[in-house]
DNA sequence: TCCATGCATGATTATATTTAGATATTGAGA
DNA sequence: TCTCAATATCTAAATATAATCATGCATGGA
Protein backbone atom coordinates (compact mmCIF):
# COMPACT_ATOMS: atom_id res chain seq x y z
CA UNK A 1 0.00 0.00 0.00
CA UNK A 2 1.61 3.34 -1.31
CA UNK A 3 2.43 5.64 2.00
CA UNK A 4 0.37 9.03 0.71
CA UNK A 5 -2.70 6.95 -0.07
CA UNK A 6 -2.06 5.48 3.44
CA UNK A 7 -2.09 8.65 4.96
CA UNK A 8 -5.38 9.79 3.05
CA UNK A 9 -7.35 6.81 3.97
CA UNK A 10 -6.12 7.54 7.75
CA UNK A 11 -7.03 11.04 7.09
CA UNK A 12 -11.06 10.44 5.86
CA UNK A 13 -11.54 7.88 8.30
CA UNK A 14 -10.49 10.07 11.25
CA UNK A 15 -12.62 12.74 10.13
CA UNK A 16 -15.59 10.06 10.27
CA UNK A 17 -14.48 8.92 13.75
CA UNK A 18 -16.86 11.58 15.78
CA UNK A 19 -20.28 12.01 16.68
CA UNK A 20 -20.78 15.40 15.91
CA UNK A 21 -18.91 15.44 12.70
CA UNK A 22 -21.18 11.86 11.78
CA UNK A 23 -24.15 14.11 12.77
CA UNK A 24 -22.84 17.07 10.40
CA UNK A 25 -23.04 14.77 7.04
CA UNK A 26 -26.56 13.47 8.87
CA UNK A 27 -27.75 16.80 8.31
CA UNK A 28 -25.83 17.67 4.94
CA UNK A 29 -27.60 14.00 3.66
CA UNK A 30 -30.75 16.09 3.06
CA UNK A 31 -29.02 18.72 0.92
CA UNK A 32 -26.88 21.47 1.65
CA UNK A 33 -27.21 24.34 4.16
CA UNK A 34 -25.95 26.97 6.07
CA UNK A 35 -24.07 26.44 9.57
CA UNK A 36 -26.69 28.16 11.03
CA UNK A 37 -28.84 25.37 10.46
CA UNK A 38 -25.72 22.53 11.33
CA UNK A 39 -25.66 24.09 14.50
CA UNK A 40 -28.53 23.71 16.41
CA UNK A 41 -29.01 20.23 14.48
CA UNK A 42 -25.86 19.08 16.35
CA UNK A 43 -26.16 20.79 19.51
CA UNK A 44 -22.99 22.30 19.95
CA UNK A 45 -21.14 25.70 20.37
CA UNK A 46 -20.29 27.78 16.78
CA UNK A 47 -16.87 27.56 17.45
CA UNK A 48 -16.90 23.73 17.73
CA UNK A 49 -18.81 23.31 15.08
CA UNK A 50 -17.04 25.81 13.07
CA UNK A 51 -13.57 23.74 14.15
CA UNK A 52 -15.31 20.31 13.05
CA UNK A 53 -16.53 21.42 9.87
CA UNK A 54 -12.97 22.24 9.00
CA UNK A 55 -11.86 18.81 9.43
CA UNK A 56 -14.21 17.53 7.19
CA UNK A 57 -12.81 20.41 4.75
CA UNK A 58 -9.47 19.28 5.35
CA UNK A 59 -10.42 15.56 4.48
CA UNK A 60 -12.16 16.79 1.25
CA UNK A 61 -15.63 15.88 2.21
CA UNK A 62 -17.41 18.76 2.12
CA UNK A 63 -17.03 22.51 0.81
CA UNK A 64 -18.14 25.80 1.44
CA UNK A 65 -19.14 29.07 -0.24
CA UNK A 66 -20.60 32.09 0.84
CA UNK A 67 -24.14 33.38 0.53
CA UNK A 68 -24.40 36.72 1.72
CA UNK A 69 -23.41 36.72 5.62
CA UNK A 70 -24.18 32.83 5.37
CA UNK A 71 -21.40 29.77 4.85
CA UNK A 72 -23.23 27.11 2.67
CA UNK A 73 -21.90 23.75 2.89
CA UNK A 74 -22.00 20.51 0.57
CA UNK A 75 -20.92 16.97 0.52
CA UNK A 76 -18.16 17.57 -2.14
CA UNK A 77 -19.06 13.19 -3.24
CA UNK A 78 -21.78 11.23 -2.25
CA UNK A 79 -19.99 8.09 -2.26
CA UNK A 80 -19.23 8.76 1.26
CA UNK A 81 -22.28 7.92 2.59
CA UNK A 82 -22.09 4.58 0.67
CA UNK A 83 -19.13 4.72 2.83
CA UNK A 84 -21.09 5.81 6.10
CA UNK A 85 -24.13 2.74 4.89
CA UNK A 86 -21.12 -0.04 4.86
CA UNK A 87 -19.74 1.41 8.46
CA UNK A 88 -23.76 0.55 9.24
CA UNK A 89 -24.00 -2.58 7.57
CA UNK A 90 -20.78 -4.20 9.69
CA UNK A 91 -22.47 -3.04 12.99
CA UNK A 92 -25.76 -4.70 12.06
CA UNK A 93 -24.26 -7.37 11.42
CA UNK A 94 -22.09 -7.23 14.55
CA UNK A 95 -25.27 -7.01 16.39
CA UNK A 96 -27.19 -9.97 15.05
CA UNK A 97 -23.97 -12.25 16.25
CA UNK A 98 -24.60 -10.50 19.79
CA UNK A 99 -27.66 -11.52 19.67
CA UNK A 100 -27.62 -15.03 18.36
CA UNK A 101 -24.92 -15.29 21.28
CA UNK A 102 -27.27 -14.16 23.69
CA UNK A 103 -30.07 -16.62 22.48
CA UNK A 104 -28.01 -19.58 22.81
CA UNK A 105 -26.39 -18.67 26.39
CA UNK A 106 -30.31 -18.53 27.35
CA UNK A 107 -30.93 -21.56 25.64
CA UNK A 108 -28.12 -23.42 27.27
CA UNK A 109 -29.72 -21.65 30.85
CA UNK A 110 -33.12 -23.04 30.44
CA UNK B 1 -29.64 8.25 14.21
CA UNK B 2 -30.02 5.81 17.75
CA UNK B 3 -27.02 7.15 19.94
CA UNK B 4 -25.70 3.85 20.91
CA UNK B 5 -25.48 3.10 16.77
CA UNK B 6 -23.38 6.26 16.37
CA UNK B 7 -20.67 5.44 19.33
CA UNK B 8 -20.48 2.06 17.52
CA UNK B 9 -19.90 3.89 13.92
CA UNK B 10 -17.52 6.15 15.78
CA UNK B 11 -15.63 3.28 17.61
CA UNK B 12 -15.18 1.33 14.22
CA UNK B 13 -14.08 4.32 11.92
CA UNK B 14 -11.68 5.18 14.63
CA UNK B 15 -10.01 1.49 15.08
CA UNK B 16 -9.37 2.20 11.15
CA UNK B 17 -7.95 5.85 11.70
CA UNK B 18 -4.53 4.56 12.02
CA UNK B 19 -1.62 3.82 9.73
CA UNK B 20 -0.59 0.37 12.08
CA UNK B 21 -4.06 -0.56 12.63
CA UNK B 22 -4.97 -0.57 8.56
CA UNK B 23 -1.30 -2.36 7.62
CA UNK B 24 -2.33 -4.71 10.26
CA UNK B 25 -5.74 -5.42 8.28
CA UNK B 26 -3.89 -5.61 5.43
CA UNK B 27 -2.05 -8.53 6.58
CA UNK B 28 -5.27 -10.47 7.72
CA UNK B 29 -6.79 -9.65 4.53
CA UNK B 30 -4.29 -12.70 3.44
CA UNK B 31 -5.29 -14.87 5.83
CA UNK B 32 -5.48 -14.86 9.42
CA UNK B 33 -1.95 -15.06 11.38
CA UNK B 34 0.06 -15.23 14.03
CA UNK B 35 1.50 -11.59 16.07
CA UNK B 36 4.69 -12.97 15.24
CA UNK B 37 4.17 -12.39 11.48
CA UNK B 38 2.34 -9.23 12.13
CA UNK B 39 4.92 -7.24 13.85
CA UNK B 40 8.13 -7.95 11.32
CA UNK B 41 5.08 -6.25 8.55
CA UNK B 42 4.25 -3.44 9.99
CA UNK B 43 7.53 -2.78 11.35
CA UNK B 44 7.01 -1.33 14.79
CA UNK B 45 7.60 -2.44 18.47
CA UNK B 46 5.86 -6.03 19.83
CA UNK B 47 4.39 -3.81 22.86
CA UNK B 48 3.19 -1.25 20.41
CA UNK B 49 1.61 -3.64 17.85
CA UNK B 50 -0.19 -5.33 20.93
CA UNK B 51 -1.95 -2.41 21.83
CA UNK B 52 -3.35 -1.89 18.57
CA UNK B 53 -4.41 -5.12 17.77
CA UNK B 54 -6.48 -4.30 21.53
CA UNK B 55 -8.34 -1.67 19.80
CA UNK B 56 -9.56 -3.54 16.64
CA UNK B 57 -10.51 -6.21 19.25
CA UNK B 58 -12.54 -3.76 21.08
CA UNK B 59 -14.13 -2.35 18.11
CA UNK B 60 -15.03 -6.38 17.30
CA UNK B 61 -13.57 -6.64 13.88
CA UNK B 62 -10.61 -8.83 14.91
CA UNK B 63 -10.43 -11.62 17.45
CA UNK B 64 -7.77 -14.05 18.34
CA UNK B 65 -7.16 -17.43 20.20
CA UNK B 66 -4.21 -19.41 21.30
CA UNK B 67 -2.32 -21.84 19.71
CA UNK B 68 0.47 -23.07 21.69
CA UNK B 69 2.94 -20.23 23.04
CA UNK B 70 1.52 -18.57 19.64
CA UNK B 71 -1.40 -15.75 18.94
CA UNK B 72 -3.86 -16.21 16.07
CA UNK B 73 -5.75 -12.95 14.58
CA UNK B 74 -7.74 -13.01 12.33
CA UNK B 75 -10.66 -10.60 11.21
CA UNK B 76 -14.16 -11.45 12.11
CA UNK B 77 -16.43 -10.21 9.56
CA UNK B 78 -14.79 -9.45 5.96
CA UNK B 79 -17.16 -7.09 5.12
CA UNK B 80 -14.80 -4.79 6.70
CA UNK B 81 -12.56 -5.05 3.48
CA UNK B 82 -15.76 -3.91 1.63
CA UNK B 83 -15.38 -0.76 4.19
CA UNK B 84 -11.99 -0.31 3.38
CA UNK B 85 -11.96 -0.97 -0.31
CA UNK B 86 -15.28 1.97 -0.43
CA UNK B 87 -12.60 4.39 1.33
CA UNK B 88 -10.14 3.81 -1.53
CA UNK B 89 -12.51 4.67 -4.11
CA UNK B 90 -13.10 7.47 -1.98
CA UNK B 91 -9.85 8.90 -2.10
CA UNK B 92 -9.48 7.87 -6.16
CA UNK B 93 -12.52 9.80 -6.83
CA UNK B 94 -10.77 13.01 -5.09
CA UNK B 95 -7.07 12.47 -6.66
CA UNK B 96 -9.37 12.13 -9.94
CA UNK B 97 -10.91 15.52 -8.95
CA UNK B 98 -7.52 16.94 -7.93
CA UNK B 99 -5.66 15.87 -11.22
CA UNK B 100 -8.63 17.27 -13.42
CA UNK B 101 -7.98 20.62 -11.69
CA UNK B 102 -4.36 20.47 -12.02
CA UNK B 103 -4.97 20.33 -16.40
CA UNK B 104 -7.61 22.96 -16.55
CA UNK B 105 -5.17 25.34 -14.28
CA UNK B 106 -2.12 24.10 -16.81
CA UNK B 107 -4.49 24.50 -20.01
CA UNK B 108 -5.20 27.78 -18.69
CA UNK B 109 -1.62 29.20 -17.79
CA UNK B 110 -0.65 27.75 -21.35
C1' DT C 1 10.46 -27.55 38.45
C1' DC C 2 12.83 -24.03 36.03
C1' DC C 3 13.53 -21.37 32.09
C1' DA C 4 12.66 -19.33 27.58
C1' DT C 5 9.25 -17.83 24.34
C1' DG C 6 5.20 -15.17 22.69
C1' DC C 7 2.19 -12.02 23.85
C1' DA C 8 -0.66 -8.84 26.91
C1' DT C 9 -0.96 -5.31 30.23
C1' DG C 10 0.45 -1.29 33.01
C1' DA C 11 2.91 3.07 33.63
C1' DT C 12 4.86 7.05 31.82
C1' DT C 13 5.73 10.66 28.75
C1' DA C 14 4.86 13.17 24.56
C1' DT C 15 1.61 14.65 21.47
C1' DA C 16 -3.00 15.38 19.50
C1' DT C 17 -7.83 16.30 19.96
C1' DT C 18 -11.82 18.41 21.91
C1' DT C 19 -14.26 22.06 23.94
C1' DA C 20 -15.45 26.72 25.28
C1' DG C 21 -14.63 31.42 25.45
C1' DA C 22 -12.62 35.48 23.27
C1' DT C 23 -11.49 37.80 19.25
C1' DA C 24 -11.16 38.63 14.21
C1' DT C 25 -13.23 38.84 9.63
C1' DT C 26 -16.55 39.56 6.18
C1' DG C 27 -20.73 41.30 4.33
C1' DA C 28 -25.27 43.72 4.70
C1' DG C 29 -28.03 47.37 6.10
C1' DA C 30 -29.02 51.88 8.55
C1' DT D 1 -19.28 55.06 8.19
C1' DC D 2 -21.13 52.52 12.06
C1' DT D 3 -23.12 48.53 13.66
C1' DC D 4 -24.89 43.98 13.63
C1' DA D 5 -25.00 39.24 12.16
C1' DA D 6 -22.75 34.88 10.61
C1' DT D 7 -18.81 32.44 10.71
C1' DA D 8 -13.83 31.51 11.25
C1' DT D 9 -9.78 31.55 13.94
C1' DC D 10 -7.07 31.81 18.17
C1' DT D 11 -6.15 30.48 22.89
C1' DA D 12 -6.23 27.79 26.97
C1' DA D 13 -7.62 23.88 29.63
C1' DA D 14 -9.19 19.19 29.84
C1' DT D 15 -8.98 14.89 27.93
C1' DA D 16 -7.60 11.22 24.78
C1' DT D 17 -4.22 8.78 22.12
C1' DA D 18 0.38 6.97 20.87
C1' DA D 19 4.92 5.05 21.70
C1' DT D 20 8.17 3.09 24.67
C1' DC D 21 9.82 0.60 28.50
C1' DA D 22 9.03 -2.50 32.16
C1' DT D 23 6.56 -6.15 33.95
C1' DG D 24 3.29 -10.07 34.16
C1' DC D 25 1.26 -14.34 32.51
C1' DA D 26 0.56 -18.61 30.05
C1' DT D 27 2.64 -22.34 27.50
C1' DG D 28 5.99 -25.70 26.11
C1' DG D 29 10.38 -27.88 26.60
C1' DA D 30 14.70 -29.16 29.22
Amino acid sequence: MEEAILKKKVTLFNALAHPLRLKILLKLRRGSCCVCEIIPFVGSEQSNVSHHLAILRNANIVRSKKRGLEVWYEVIDPVIFELIDRADACIMEDLRTSRKMLEELAKQES
